[in-house]
DNA sequence: TCAAAAGTGTTATCATTACACCCATGG
DNA sequence: CCATGGGTGTAATGATAACACTTTTGA
């Protein structure tokens, strides 16, 4: 079966940067081992064609899936590459999503499309397919930005908290040397004002730390408050 | 002649929200009237189709000069928009662009493809084609979120400004009702370091204003500087 | 009673806000 | 000498950074 148009058509694809951490660890992304050509046997990011009758979201989504095993994540849009020639087999181009998750709760499995899947670290990573290293850096950069002005990252925590869990996931994130000064790091994330103290540990061999959980409504209600705010006041932008 | 593929491929436009602003005036939107079916005669984004060995920012330069001869701008990606229902005539993916300009030095133009290019007034906005409310809807919000935390629309000025030129620039940006506070507006702006002085008013009715201009290396090195500070101190998220 | 991790006090410094006031110019 | 913007002083309040210290638990 053929598909003929008027006009010449670029082929679009999906492609999807899954960021995965796990407590204490170092921030990871899901690859997989290309069973195809072209970069047959390279690693590369999920992705696939996004076929007609489905959104670009739900492409991303079914490709991540179909690939790797991986579901019920939140993705979000990043950004779309259309290079003419960033993949050999002609024009395709290709709308990236991203994801973080934790890596805890999402076990990868390979199927048919992909050799392999693996997490690999940030830091040690293979030279990927096409562009793909190219991608994952824009990824970086806005996971880090997103990180500073957006409460990311409490989904990837169990529903209840300690605070060092949550300072060690931003220090993850960041992927900072030195850990951050837990004092300020407690007071600037508590006068944000969307935890919720609900309980504390029990049976740890040390002081039990109060546990939190996020308080979705109440981040909700701050900020389109704080968007009124912004209309008042103006402007405070940081450079 | 025709072209054919093994599977069905999308149709790939690009659309532009070209924001224009004038000293003094509310920000503005260039819209153009279709002169062909589907929606013809109705207000629209301009933008087409991208051809095959052009780059997406390539497409969306070249639809906006033919379309309404507006040429020479920064363009940023914003979305690509991918419901499968957004246009009637089949499966059409768009990768919207946008960018602020200067109303004066960008005069328009109407030409084969539009019947009719104009500036509307956000406030005043028509029904437009397809999706394209809402992907202006999107723009907006990302220009007013932009502004705060990046030096946008110094471009807009003329090479040397007042400060109170520029903040007439961020009150119609952000379309504030309340003036903001000029102790205050002018403090946070010369306390970021990247405006240089150079010069003052002549033959104005009044105290003459100093005049300024943007000192894009300052403004690197320090936008450098400070990730590497937000990298050590952790972060300060905003809501 | 000790190790381990949680959690707090405090101070100096800096940023933000709000309001009122003074200054320089051409007509 | 006045209308018209341009430009500044200042004080209260709040945020940030740095460092050292106390608390609570199980083993």
């Amino acid at each position: 079966m053929a598909y003929t148009y008027d006009y010449p058509r670029p082929a679009l694809t999906v492609d999807c940067v899954i960021f995965g951490l796990g407590e204490g660890s170092r921030l990871k992304v899901l690859l997989i081992q290309r069973g195809h050509e072209p970069f047959r046997g390279c690693w590369a990011l999920p992705g696939g064609f996004v076929q007609m009758e489905e959104t670009l979201e739900e492409a991303a989504l079914r490709e991540l899936e179909e690939e790797t095993g991986v579901a019920n994540v939140f993705i979000e849009q990043l950004y779309t590459f259309g290079d003419p020639e960033r993949d050999p087999r002609g024009r395709v181009v290709s709308v990236a999503y991203f994801a973080l998750v934790n890596l805890a709760e999402h076990p990868v499995q390979a199927s048919s499309d992909a050799k392999n899947v693996q997490w690999f670290e940030i830091e040690q990573l293979p030279s990927l397919a096409f562009d793909h290293n190219y991608i994952l850096q824009i990824a970086i950069n806005r996971l880090r930005s997103k990180v500073r002005y957006q409460p990311i990252g409490f989904e990837l925590l169990p529903e209840q908290f300690t605070l060092t869990q949550l300072q060690n996931l931003y220090e993850a994130i960041l992927g900072v040397k030195e850990p951050l000064n837990k004092r300020n790091f407690r007071t600037r994330i508590l006068k944000m004002g969307v935890l919720k103290e609900v309980g504390k540990q029990e049976g740890v061999a040390h002081r039990p730390a109060k546990l939190y959980s996020f308080d979705k409504e109440r981040y909700e209600q701050l900020a389109r408050e704080r968007y009124e705010d912004l209309i008042k006041r103006g402007v405070d932008f940081e450079i």
